[in-house]
DNA sequence: GGGTGTA
DNA sequence: TACACCCAACGCTTA
DNA sequence: TAAGCG
């Protein structure tokens, strides 16, 4: 692979070749972490360095933006429609949604795409779950489990491996991640055949069966206010069509500058913490160990038709007699 | 972040 | 020039 | 059907 472009710390703006594009980048002394010092020329030098492991999770995927103009600390907006101009090599993807509308999202292919993206200050990246040539159908079911208050982190550690341990019964391939901001991440690759309602349906089924049978730690309550103190919220509705997460090597705009990283579950046994992994520790690691999450994409993908299936309501479930 | 519209 | 304004919207829930 | 949720 080649060696991630250097950008340029100083001055108003730029442009750098990156892979044979010309890419504008502005205001790269701003600082967008200024108690850290750190310069939205260090944000896109951070999505440089890494996007050998980010690209691909991206790539292929409409695109949320979640726009930071002024920095982390500053007032976002977010955006869907990819903004004009803009240069004629960045794709898009169209999505017609219910109601009618049809918005053309970006996409990320390759490291030009995803630095004019982090230009437009977006500082975390917020792919769907499915690739834009079916927009209905999921690669993954995943688990987003968020801390209510009370709840401190080693608790999500302790829901996370519960959460395994019953994927792992259902032969489910599992990959976690920490969110970077206070919760955990938990992704099943799956083959791509159930409707997104259709995982939606599974994920909540499961998240509810989770929380019968650990009532102390878990819940699932939909209701904020009848949430039971400290317990450890599994967010099935993050599973619904339109949603995202922040993926995989995001950085999250939190006062540490915390990045949304792959971990082990042996890792998980052994207990990280949020502010394990920011933008100043997490390329060194990917240099070192690779993205622990290449097998979400290339790996195994499971067959969760069954599920489904067995979830329908009775007079649509497919009859397994004659 | 940056285009557009108004003063 | 210097500003204000705009920039998403879903599907699912319970009442 | 409306409002809460993320
Ligand atoms: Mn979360
Ligand atoms: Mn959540």
């Amino acid at each position: 692979m080649a060696a991630p472009p250097r950008i340029p710390r100083g001055g108003e703006a730029c442009s750098v070749n990156v892979e044979g594009r010309e890419v504008r980048l502005t205001n790269l002394a701003k600082l967008f972490w200024p108690d850290l010092g750190v310069t939205k020329a260090d944000l896109l030098q951070y999505y440089a360095d890494v996007g050998g492991a980010l690209v691909p999770h991206l790539t292929g995927r409409a695109m949320v933006m979640k726009r930071y103009p002024h920095g982390a600390a500053g007032d976002f907006f977010f955006m869907k429609r990819a903004p004009s101009p803009r240069p004629e090599w960045i794709r898009t993807c169209t999505i017609e949604h219910r109601s009618g509308n049809v918005i053309d999202f970006p996409i990320v292919v390759d490291l030009p795409s995803l630095l004019w993206l982090v230009n437009l200050g977006c500082i975390d990246l917020n792919p769907w779950y499915s690739r834009c040539d079916d927009t209905n159908r999921p690669d993954f079911l995943h688990f987003d489990l968020d801390p209510g208050p009370g709840a401190p982190f080693p608790r999500v550690l302790e829901v996370a491996r519960i959460l395994r341990e019953t994927l792992t019964e259902l032969r489910m391939p599992t990959f976690v991640k920490t969110s970077g901001s206070k919760g955990l991440h938990v992704y099943v690759p799956i083959r791509r055949t159930p409707l997104q309602k259709e995982v939606w349906t599974v994920a909540k089924a499961l998240a509810f069966e989770l929380a019968v049978r650990h009532p102390h730690v878990i819940t699932a309550e939909y209701r904020v206010a009848k949430r039971p103190r400290g317990r450890v919220l599994v967010d099935y509705n993050q599973n619904a069509w339109g949603r995202t997460l922040a993926s995989v090597y995001s950085i999250r705009p939190r006062p540490d500058a915390t990045v949304s990283a792959p971990v082990s579950w042996q890792e998980v046994d052994a207990g990280v913490a949020i502010d394990d992994f920011h933008i100043g520790n997490v390329p060194a690691r990917v240099r070192e160990i690779g993205d622990l999450w290449a097998g979400l994409l290339e790996g195994e993908r499971y067959d969760l038709s069954p599920l489904v299936d067995a979830l329908k309501p009775v007079r649509k479930r497919k009859d397994p007699e004659a």
